[in-house]
RNA sequence: GCCGGAGUAGCUCAGUCGGUUAGAGCAGGGGAAUCAUAAUCCCAAGGUCGGGGGUUCGAGUCCCUCCUCCGGCACCA
């Protein structure tokens, strides 16, 4: 066994243009997750989110509601800090890209690309509108080469600019992704990376100067980094002021886990990693990209169709365990899937009240009509140990992987399995014979054990249910060391099982 | 167009290196039990594994071809 091992994990980070959603909710609760699950192990975890907050959609958009775009990212990011609690999520700093503290540091890093030589003056070619000041890409002008917004023709126009010498990165990125099979992940995801770098790497501009609104250039302060070298670095910048006590840099960097969606790959995978071989900082360990959440008809989620799924409205009818329970179970992390409010409410009732919930409330239920509320001092049955021995390597092997899908699934075959234990074991009828009452004390043991192993696997998943489970339970420990079944009698005769009241009570 | 992924039970999916009778959950059908949130458990049923061809003693799995769906093919974030 190595000392603690530091974990630094991340979310992308949240464009303040909008609302925050689903896909916010989904990404932060996958990656809140796998956090949860790492601190279990006892390792040193830093979990970091945060929103997104330069470039020109804000600045446009704060214009159009008459505000400046700072006041306008100030607005907006509080909705997205206030997402965290109501997600439960167990973030330990969010930064926001507005920071001063980030500024700098963004000026720091960049400062030091260009001191390396990667940095040089260029013309950008591109088709330019007039009434919005601003080049438009190929991929979203209209037949005709005319502006999307305002339909009038477009003019080839060239600025002034500072590229980034990406072509320069090629064989470096090469080798990175031959040498680590697993730098992006799923394999999929990998395969698509490595085709956008077969396809071969052309120089991108790194600064605008008909824009304002972001982190100016520190060598020609006429100009703005292109927003995502400002947004790619938050990763980096973030450690460095999280804690104004320590600088976490040295502490936690490189990342080892960026939870990204799959419409930001290029950036996180190609961008991103030649961006900190630029400045001589170490590459992150992995990037994991997650999929898309569909609406339950397959198709995608739009306010026009109404086939929208709402996290807050989960929340509130089913609570916020519910939801991160759903969005893990249903969906293979790595895949797209498809989600409802009707499919959210089956795997509640089906498996959150009467298969988990259930199970908690008759083995309780049982111990306290049948034992006085004292766990026996027994060895739990030997055949429920072997089926969980195991289970927690498993679990840790396949969160290595950052399959929590296939990781909850392991646990649900246990809770599954525990619940025809009762079947087979029949305690009612046990009861009912003195002679019976080892067996009796066995079984319920078991259960009893069974019960808080799953628990604490659940933690990471549904922390406030099992928070309250193993209160009740007596056993609040939840290291993963503590999931495995006590072999000699379990807090025997100490615990007095108070009443427990459903987990996830039924709905209408 | 080029590249990649996918198509298995009514629905969502698993299926390792080619190897016994293709599995699970849900939904629907039948039954048992009464500890429990009427929650659970058991049983049966349900599949030309997208179509066609090939290799092989043997193909859901390998090869060819066709059909359908999805994604990527760079500076919108």
């Amino acid at each position: 066994m190595s000392g603690v091992m530091s974990y630094f994990i991340t979310t992308a980070i949240a464009y303040v243009n909008g609302p925050p959603h689903l896909g916010h909710a989904y990404e932060e609760i996958a990656t809140d997750v796998i956090a949860r699950h790492m601190r279990q192990r006892g390792e040193d975890v830093f979990f970091l989110t945060g929103t997104d907050e330069h470039g020109e959609p804000v600045a446009d958009t704060a214009k159009a509601h008459g505000l400046d775009p700072q006041a306008w990212a100030d607005q907006n990011a509080q909705r997205f800090i206030a997402l965290m609690p109501q997600l439960n999520i167990s973030n330990d700093f969010f930064i926001r890209t507005t920071d001063p503290r980030h500024k700098a540091k963004v000026q720091d890093v960049l400062q030091r690309v260009y001191d390396n030589g990667h940095v040089y003056q260029g013309l950008y070619e591109g088709w330019y509108c007039p009434r919005c000041a601003d080049f438009k890409v190929e991929n979203e002008i209209l037949d005709g080469n005319r502006c999307p917004i305002h339909e009038i023709a477009l003019t080839r126009e060239t600025e002034e600019n500072w590229f980034f010498r990406l072509s320069a990165f090629q064989a470096p990125l090469e080798e990175l992704f031959a040498a680590n099979r697993d730098f992006v992940m799923p394999a999929r995801a990998m395969n698509e990376a490595e085709a956008f770098l077969g396809s071969g790497l052309q120089d991108v501009s790194l600064s605008r100067g008909k824009l304002s609104w972001g982190v100016s250039v520190p060598w020609d302060p006429s100009h703005v980094f292109y927003v995502w070298f400002d947004a790619l670095l938050n990763y980096y910048t973030a450690l460095s002021f999280a804690n104004p006590e320590e600088d976490y840099t040295d502490r936690y960097w490189p990342a080892n886990l960026h939870v990204i969606g799959k419409d930001i790959l290029k950036f996180h995978t190609i961008f991103w990693p030649a961006m900190l071989m630029a400045a001589d900082l170490p590459v992150p360990q992995r990037v994991f990209v997650h999929g898309f959440l569909l609406a339950e008809d397959g198709r995608k989620m739009s306010k026009s169709l109404g086939n929208v799924l709402d996290p807050f409205e989960v929340i509130e009818q089913l609570g916020t365990d519910a939801l991160r329970f759903y969005l893990l179970r249903e969906v293979q992390f790595g895949q797209d899937g498809n989600v409802g409010l009707a499919g959210c409410r089956a795997r509640y009732e089906s498996e959150l009240a009467n298969e988990y919930g259930n199970l908690a409330s008759r083995t309780v239920a049982m111990l306290r009509r049948y034992r006085a509320g004292n766990v026996p001092a027994v060895a739990p049955d030997p055949e429920i140990v072997a089926q969980f021995d195991g289970l927690a390597e498993q679990v840790s092997a396949l969160f290595d992987r950052a399959d929590c899908t296939q990781a909850l699934e392991l646990i649900w075959q246990r809770v599954r399995r525990l619940n025809r234990y009762v079947e087979e074991r029949q305690p009612w009828q046990l009861a009912k014979d003195d002679s019976q009452a080892a067996a009796l004390d066995q079984t319920l043991t078991s259960l009893y054990e069974g019960l808080r192993v799953l628990s604490v696997l659940l933690d990471p998943y549904i922390p406030q249910s099992v928070e309250r489970l193993l209160a009740v339970l007596g056993a609040p420990d939840t290291a993963l060391g503590a999931a495995r079944l006590a072999a000699a009698g379990p807090l025997a005769g100490g615990v007095d099982l108070p009443e427990l009241s459903p987990l996830f009570p039924k709905r209408d």
